[in-house]
RNA sequence: AGGGGUAUCGCCAAGCGGUAAGGCACGAGACUUUGACUUUCGCAUUCGCAAGUUCGAAUCUUGCUACCCCUGCCA
C-alpha cells in the first residue's frame, strides 16, 4: 500500500531527515535496524533505541532488523543473544530480521580485499605501541607508516597470510590508507581488521582475523539495505570513516549514519561495563537483579514492558545530552500499573487489629474487585490504548481478627495525618468503617495491637488496607533501593544488598498461588510519609515471590 | 591546544523569520471505599551571552561563553 507522508508528521529531527528522504524519493523505503553487541543483557538506554529503530521505521512503513555486533569474540556469546532477543520480543518487537555481524565475515574481507587492490589498505606489522605513537596527538598530526608503502602484491600475500594462521595476536593489522595528518583521529590510517586468535560463538575457528566496528558496521548496514543507521552521539567523529567504507566498498543503495543522545536517567546506572562489574562481582544477584535497570532486571521487578516503551516515546529524541528525571519513569510504570494491575490487599509490616463488638464467630465474604479498572467513574473515558484487565471479582473473608500495616496507625498523629489514631475513624477498604477504640503496647512502648469497633458511619478521611488473620497468606516481600553511581562512577558503598530483602509479610489467601512475576502486581500507594508530602508509588511496590532466593 | 557536537521552564522536549506545543516535577481547588486515580486551574513577556540584518528573530549573520565526545589491534 502507499505511504502518505502528508500523513505522517515527523516527531524528531531524525523522522524529519527520513520523511524529507521519502518525500524526495532519495531512499524508496524506510529499512533500520537495532544492533546491539551480544555483550550483556539490555538496559533500559538500549530500550531507547531499540523503540526509536523499531518504531519509526514501523511508522514510515518501514522495517527493523535485530543485527547482533558480534564482530569481538572475546568479549560475547550466544547466550546474550538468546537474552536480548527476548527482552526486544518482551518489549513487543518483532525484529523483520535477525541477522549477525559474523554471517558477513566472508563479505567483509572480499570488501577488505578490494580496498587493497584499489590501494587503500595496506598491511601494517608495526607493535600497537609503535601504531599509537605514530598516530600523533589530538593537536599533532600523525606520521605514516613505512608500511604504508608497501606494494598492493605485497599486501595481498600479507592479507592472506594474516588469514593463515601464523600471525599472533597483534602482529599484524590491516589499515585503511587515508591520511595521518587528519584532525579527526579516526581517520588516521584506522585499523580495519586484527588478527585474534579466539573461538567466535558463532563461527568458530573458521576465523583468526576479525574486522573492527568501524569497517564492519557500515558494511553490515549495506549487506541490510539499511537506509537510515541511527547510532549515538559519540560515534559522530566516526561518521567520515563510516561514508569512506560505504563509498569505497558499496555501490547502489548507500545507508547514512545519523546520530542521537543516548539516555540518561537520574541515579541510574546506564553503563553495561558498570553492570557486568556489578555481576562479576557478585553484588547483585544477576544482569536480572531486580535493582538493576536492565530489562530483564525491571522486568523481574514487575515493570511492565508497555511502560518502558511509553517511557521511551514520551522522553523523546535529540541530540542535546540530557539526563531525564526518574520521576518520569516512575511515572509511566504507575500509569501503565494503574490500568492493569491486580489489587490485592498485602500489609508488609503487619499488627493485629480487634475489632471487639462483633461475636468471635462472625465472618463475612466480601465481593471485591481485582482491579484494573478504575475506583471512581471517570468524566472521560479510559485510554482504549491501556488495556484494563476486566472488572473480575473475587470473595475476601472478614473477620474480627486482622492485621491492618503498623504505619496505618499512629497513637500520636502528625497533623494532617488522616488514618487509624486512638478514637478516630477509618475505613477498612471493601468494608465498613471502625473507630479505634484503645491499643496495647508492649514493655517497649510499640504498639502490638489495636482495638476498634465496628460503626455505621458512612464517611471516613483515611482508607486502609487489611488482611483477615485465620486466612492470611504468608508472603515474602522486599522492599528495592535502585543502585546509584556515586560521584567518581565508582560502584562501591551505593549498594544496600540488605534493601532487597524485608521478610515476610501478610496478604489475601490464595495470592500465593497467581502467577508472579510478569504482571501481577500488589502495590499500595498514596503513603503518608514523615515529611507530610506522598511517598512515590513506585517505591512501594511489592513484588511476591515465595521462592525468593535470599 | 586540533577536530566533532550541544545550548528553549527544576528535568525531558516541540519550534525551521511572524510574535514560546506537550510531558514529568511543582503549587492551588474539586472528586474519591487505594492520601492513588480522575478532574479544574496555575507554572518561560522569554529561548547560553553580546552585537547585527529585518516591519518583525528562539528561528538568519557575526563574535563570545559553557558543557560533552575523540589519541582501543572495544563497540
Amino acid at each position: 500500500m502507499k505511504l502518505d507522508l502528508d500523513k505522517i508528521t515527523p516527531s524528531n529531527f531524525i523522522e524529519d531527515i527520513i520523511w524529507n528522504d521519502l518525500k524526495s524519493g532519495k531512499v524508496k523505503s524506510v529499512m533500520m535496524r537495532f544492533p546491539p553487541e551480544p555483550n550483556g543483557r539490555l538496559h533500559i538506554g538500549h530500550a531507547k533505541a531499540a523503540c526509536f529503530n523499531f518504531s519509526t521505521a514501523a511508522k514510515f512503513g518501514g522495517k527493523c532488523n535485530l543485527r547482533f555486533d558480534d564482530t569481538n569474540p572475546v568479549k560475547e556469546d550466544a547466550d546474550f543473544c538468546d537474552q536480548i532477543e527476548r527482552d526486544i520480543r518482551w518489549l513487543g518487537f518483532d525484529p523483520a530480521g535477525i541477522y549477525y555481524a559474523s554471517e558477513y565475515f566472508g563479505y567483509m574481507r572480499d570488501c577488505a580485499v578490494k580496498l587493497i587492490k584499489a590501494g587503500l589498505a595496506y598491511v601494517d606489522d608495526s607493535t600497537p605501541e609503535v601504531i599509537r605513537q605514530m598516530r600523533g596527538t589530538l593537536t599533532t598530526p600523525g606520521t605514516d607508516s613505512p608500511a604504508r608503502g608497501r606494494s598492493v602484491k605485497e599486501n595481498l600475500a600479507l592479507f592472506e597470510k594474516m588469514q593463515g594462521g601464523s600471525i599472533p595476536d597483534g602482529g599484524m593489522v590491516l589499515r585503511a590508507a587515508i591520511d595521518m595528518a587528519s584532525p579527526n583521529m579516526n581517520m588516521r590510517d584506522p585499523v580495519i581488521y586484527r588478527v585474534l586468535h579466539a573461538p567466535h560463538h558463532r563461527t568458530g575457528d573458521k576465523w583468526c582475523i576479525y574486522p573492527m566496528y568501524d569497517f564492519a558496521h557500515p558494511l553490515e548496514d549495506a549487506v541490510e539495505g539499511i537506509t537510515h543507521s541511527c547510532c549515538s552521539l559519540e560515534f559522530e567523529d566516526h561518521r567520515p570513516l563510516y561514508d569512506w567504507v560505504v563509498n569505497n566498498c558499496v555501490d547502489g543503495q548507500k545507508p547514512r549514519q545519523i546520530e542521537f543522545a543516548r539516555l540518561n536517567i537520574t541515579d541510574t546506572v546506564m553503563s553495561k561495563r558498570y553492570l557486568k562489574q556489578l555481576v562479576d562481582m557478585g553484588a547483585v544477584d544477576g544482569w536480572d537483579d531486580p535493582r538493576m535497570p536492565t530489562l530483564s532486571g525491571l522486568r523481574r521487578r514487575g515493570v511492565p514492558a508497555h511502560a518502558i516503551v511509553a517511557f521511551c516515546n514520551e522522553v523523546g529524541l535529540a541530540k542535546a545530552v540530557g539526563t531525564v528525571d526518574a520521576a518520569q519513569l516512575y511515572d509511566c510504570i504507575r500509569d501503565e500499573l494503574n490500568a492493569t494491575a491486580k489489587r490485592y490487599m498485602v500489609v508488609p509490616d503487619p499488627i493485629e487489629l480487634d475489632i471487639i463488638n462483633l461475636p468471635d464467630d462472625f465472618s463475612r465474604e466480601i465481593e471485591v474487585t481485582e482491579g484494573g479498572e478504575y475506583t471512581v467513574p471517570h468524566p472521560t473515558p479510559i485510554d482504549p490504548e491501556k488495556k484494563c484487565t476486566p472488572t473480575v471479582t473475587r470473595k475476601i473473608k472478614l473477620t474480627p481478627r486482622l492485621y491492618v500495616n503498623r504505619d496505618d496507625f499512629m497513637a500520636d498523629p502528625p497533623k494532617g495525618y488522616h488514618r487509624l489514631v486512638p478514637n478516630g475513624l477509618a475505613r477498612l477498604k471493601n468494608s465498613f468503617i471502625v473507630r479505634c477504640v484503645g491499643y496495647d503496647t508492649d514493655e517497649s512502648g510499640k504498639v502490638i495491637k489495636i482495638r476498634c469497633e465496628k460503626t455505621d458511619e458512612v464517611k471516613a478521611k483515611g482508607v486502609i488496607q487489611w488482611v483477615d488473620r485465620d486466612s492470611a497468606a504468608d508472603i515474602k516481600i522486599r522492599y528495592l533501593s535502585p543502585i546509584v553511581p556515586d560521584g567518581d562512577g565508582e560502584l562501591t558503598e551505593r549498594i544496600d544488598r540488605d534493601s532487597l530483602t524485608v521478610g515476610t509479610a501478610k496478604a489475601e489467601a490464595g495470592v500465593n498461588d497467581l502467577p508472579i512475576g510478569e504482571g501481577v502486581q500488589f502495590f499500595r500507594i498514596g503513603y503518608f510519609a514523615r515529611d507530610g508530602k506522598q511517598t512515590d508509588a513506585f517505591n512501594r511496590v511489592v513484588e511476591l515471590k515465595s521462592s525468593y532466593k535470599a
